[in-house]
DNA sequence: TAGGCCATCTGGTCCT
DNA sequence: AGGACCAGATGGCCTA
């Protein structure tokens, strides 16, 4: 499925949706589950109770041509509390709401996840990597980078040397350390992605399938050579 | 066609 | 109460 742009339904624009209080514009957009739910809740909206009829006849409004098709909708006339209504809609109006900001979430980690593309070599140049293999080598890369510069002596990177993550907050390191983990690991030297805290399923993904191969500008510690 | 990858929705949980 | 985070479910797209 297409990544859907942002915006398309924007959190006040849902909430307005939802309490009838905007008219939707027909989207041309992509069908999501999420549009389709929107477009049973205007229904839901158009069926509204509506309190003046009476009003509306005098207009010649919709109260009108329903009572002069004689169609009565089942249910919800008198018998269902209005608050019940209430309730369910606000509750609607919150899911999508959190729809969003989650939608907006996932948004924000891929564009993270494409700036660590970015910085990764690749082979061939735009090869995309997947998520997975993303991370994967990022680990490795960092673990061989740092590899490289201890056996040539350079100086520890200082802990707490980090990304300022998010661009807001203060920059954080949450594992309390600046240097991967395994740099200690005695599987040094294989820069396999088992070799940065490697796990069994670290070796099942290594090496990436041909095509998006990256490792081949990954600096191999000297000992290695 | 099966399997991998992905986007999205959803309900639960935790935190502020 | 509302937002962030998470994991499971679902369905679409693509490739071997």
């Amino acid at each position: 499925m297409p990544v859907k742009a942002e915006g398309l339904s924007g959190t006040a624009e849902d909430e307005l949706l939802l309490l009838g209080l905007a008219s939707p514009a027909p989207s041309p957009s992509l069908p999501s589950s999420a549009d389709e739910e929107e477009e049973e809740e205007e229904e839901e909206e158009e069926e509204e109770p509506r309190p003046v009829v009476e009003e509306e006849e005098a207009a010649g409004g919709r109260g009108v041509r329903r009572r002069a098709e004689g169609k009565r909708r089942p249910g919800r006339s008198r018998g269902t509390p209005r608050t019940a209504e209430t309730a369910q809609r606000l509750k609607r109006s919150r899911r999508l709401k959190a729809n969003n900001r989650e939608r907006n979430r996932m948004h924000n980690l891929n564009a993270a996840l494409d700036a660590l593309r970015d910085v990764l070599p690749t082979f061939p140049e735009d090869a995309k990597l997947t998520k997975i293999e993303t991370l994967r080598f990022a680990h490795n890369y960092i673990w061989a980078l740092t590899e490289t510069l201890r056996l040539a002596g350079a100086p520890p990177v200082l802990p707490g040397v980090a990304v300022a993550v998010g661009g807001a907050g203060s920059p954080s390191w949450s594992g309390g350390t600046a240097s991967p983990a395994p740099s200690a690991s005695p599987r040094a030297c294989t820069l396999s992605p088992a070799s940065p805290g490697g796990s069994a399923s670290d070796a099942e993904h290594w090496p990436p399938p041909p095509g998006r191969f990256p490792p081949t500008t990954v600096p191999l510690p000297r000992r290695c050579l």
